[in-house]
DNA sequence: TAAATTAAACAGAACGGTCTAATTATTTTA
DNA sequence: TAAAATAATTAGACCGTTCTGTTTAATTTA
């Protein structure tokens, strides 16, 4: 028998915590009381709290990056239409929420990635994993001339994602997908060759 | 002679203190030492932290309005030009403090603009005030053949909008300007007619 | 002098984090 | 294999600090 409580699951109720309420508007005491760990257990397996949010960031980042390669592998569509297939997507999941969290990783980039050396660079690494996974998509359309050869694979990649955010963003305020389709629509009539 | 302080000083503090450091991060005694004001003058001013920040966001919101309208207003370029010529000001102007802080509204629309209704909609009514002003020049740009017909004004405004908040969240981790420039330089080749 | 503002002490709650003890699992020894 | 020793985990009381906000009194202004 394993011991009662382990990371995995602590860092799975982090993610949830955070990516709906921020970091620096979560206390510790949250965590604790979600996952129904002691603090005692906690600060055994994390030493700190900031340490425990880049643990969190880590293992979304990671299981995002292999959840959005399948994606693009189990896509039978052209690259552009699993490209646009997968933002819509990602739209239905935060759709299913009210758009009450966005993305974790970009709120915390937004929160504390320019003070916090430490979640900024965490959160940029994983940003670029997945701009990777876009950007081998992008290239592959863009051999099949079905997407635009003016920008490299990269800056198309960084486009969408950054656009993507932006929308993403204003449903928190707005609280609603209408500009979240527009975006989607335009975008991928503007980037089609 | 007026009294010592005056509102306007203290939500300008804000909202250096606020955009650089975010909401929860910031606390009323930060806001004290940084403008000298002591603690029951803020709280003969302002009812309460949510109160003050509101005011900042409000403060900020019409002052920027107001640029914006002076900005288009006083340019001699185009309408496509003047646009693109704004977002490179934008930007300029966030490279000068190496991107630290970002929009305060766009900010505060992340970090709490899902969570609370007060910030939330404030944060949403001086986004829609600098839409429809992005969009009254868009519509001028439009009726010059300049700038593509297939979408509305204010789509065109919320695309721009949302894009140029995406990669200015972005060098928050990255902290350059590359992805930027170059989503500038997309952007306006898309829109244009 | 009356009202507004300043000043600082004061709450009570929540914060991140530490500490000791008890319990459980694992490894070592007999 | 059974007992003993060690290591890891669990438990939560507790620490000092900081949080937002209140209160009371002194001071300044009109």
């Amino acid at each position: 028998m394993g011991y009662k409580y382990n990371k995995e699951d602590i860092l799975n109720v982090g993610y949830d915590v955070f990516r709906r309420n921020g970091y620096h508007n979560v206390g510790i005491n949250q965590i604790l009381k979600e996952s129904g760990i002691p603090k005692g257990s906690f600060y055994n397996f994390f030493e700190s709290k900031e340490d425990f949010a880049q643990q969190v960031i880590r293992q979304y980042g990671e299981t995002n990056n292999c959840w959005m390669k399948d994606f693009f592998e189990d896509c039978t569509l052209s690259p552009l239409e699993c490209l646009k297939s997968f933002y819509s997507m990602m739209m239905n999941l935060n759709e299913e929420d009210e758009y009450s969290g966005g993305c974790l990783v970009n709120n915390m980039s937004v929160e504390i990635g320019r003070q916090n050396d430490i979640i900024g660079s965490e959160a940029n690494h994983h940003f670029i994993g997945w701009l990777n996974v876009l950007a081998s998509v992008v290239e592959k359309g863009q051999n099949l001339n079905e997407i635009t050869k003016d920008f490299s694979p990269l800056e198309l990649a960084e486009y969408m994602h950054a656009g993507f955010y932006g929308v993403l963003s204003r449903t928190k305020v707005t609280r609603n997908r209408v500009y979240m389709d527009i975006w989607l629509e335009m975008t991928f009539k503007f980037i089609q060759a």
